[in-house]
DNA sequence: GCTGTTTGGTGACTTTCTCACCAACGGTGC
DNA sequence: GCACCGTTGGTGAGAAAGTCACCAAACAGC
């Protein structure tokens, strides 16, 4: 586990000197799953960097629906809403382990020391920058300009990753898309009753894979 | 016009050295209203920071329809699409300039010379993300989780900046909201038989911005 | 078993979107 | 003046999505 940094591209262009820093330096905590990561007004005093695990980043309305912005997978970090937290805490943003999560904390000093002296770690930065943002406009263009029954048959395959079940409720669908859960159940049932999924209490099981594929990237 | 740099709040506290060289290695830029400032493939340059006039961020999605993301106001900067841009050119945001725009068009190559230097340059570009950022949150917010009308009645009060009249197509609006011409038509009818408004071609008349003050604050 | 919670199903109704089409207005050229 | 045309806005009908209220089955903990 010492040498985490290998599993971040964009830092193997580090001096020794600065890695050595970054794993002196910094902490590795794990996470279970379902804990909070940062949010609510919880000023995060680190930057994480993922090893291992996934951390679902949504938004909460004030009627209790949600919708997923963007996940942090292994390999990336949370700069982004880090960032925006420590800027202006009053959005409701928040992270949410959703495996049990690796990570290397940053301190905050550290990763500002680093980003004065390394041109390398500000591309890095930078470039994570980028990454989210770009999920966050494709969130918007799904939200304006898409169907549901496209977004969640995409939603359906992104999740399912291969595999042909996966355990989600539908409230859970329902937050991904920033829908309500009746809205994907009826349209769950829909999907059913053309024979691309079959469903029971809790799961989803794909039956008509290129179906879905097929109807995820219609117009 | 030589000291723009008083403009921007956030570049006070440069040293004399960086300010002289921000000066001397940039240029300023005189945009007509309707001009493209950047979208589409071309990879931008120059960082623009904007001295006079507005530019307006905006989505296009495939079916022509479209969103209005951000703008940027004189005193602030482009960075964020500017470093999204060269990042993936793919995604289709554009910026407008909504009046005659006048900016300092900073090289790409001085820019990084900054963000290198100088701890208060790096301090403002990552001010200038998280607002934007805040913005892209507040986007999706709206999107998901509020009604049309209300969000009307948001965007008709902003834009009226205070006068009784403003002058904008239906389809304008829509764009701004990022949903269709006729949802604003049919919209803007039914706040003008609640006398809210008074409709003329191409222009809305508030007559009542009181009323629309509260709707706009409906949860 | 009983009990309470989680999950999903349903009807009725409202809001929003889509499509197709038309009418009025404001220019331009003749 | 008038004919022509692009822009702007109005409208109806039907589909898609969201809302509200309520119910029933499945499951978890005793």
């Amino acid at each position: 586990m010492q040498d985490w940094i290998t599993r971040f591209k964009g830092l193997n262009a580090l001096p020794d000197r600065l890695k050595r820093k970054l794993i002196t330096q910094s902490r590795i905590v794990t996470l279970k799953k379902g804990a909070r990561v940062f949010g609510q007004g919880s000023s995060p005093e680190n930057l994480l960097m993922l090893l291992e695990g996934t951390v679902r980043v949504q938004q909460q309305s004030t009627a209790g629906r949600e919708i997923v912005l963007y996940r942090v997978q292994a390999g990336e970090s949370c700069v982004l809403t880090t960032a925006c937290l420590l800027a202006y805490d009053d959005h409701s943003a928040e992270g949410v382990a959703e495996t049990m999560v690796k990570a290397a904390a940053i301190p905050r000093k550290v990763f500002e020391d680093l980003i004065t002296d390394s041109t390398d770690f500000r591309q890095f930065v930078f470039q994570s920058y980028s990454r989210r943002i770009t999920d966050l406009f494709f969130v918007i263009d799904e939200l304006a300009f898409r169907r549901v029954d496209i977004r969640l048959a995409q939603t359906l395959i992104l999740l399912s990753d291969g595999k042909d079940a996966l355990s989600v409720t539908h409230q859970q669908l329902a937050a991904e898309l920033g829908t309500a859960r009746e809205v994907i159940s009826r349209q769950l049932q829909e999907f059913q009753r053309r024979g691309m999924v079959k469903l029971s209490r809790g799961v989803v099981q794909i039956t008509d894979s290129d179906a879905l594929e097929n109807l995820s990237k219609d117009k």
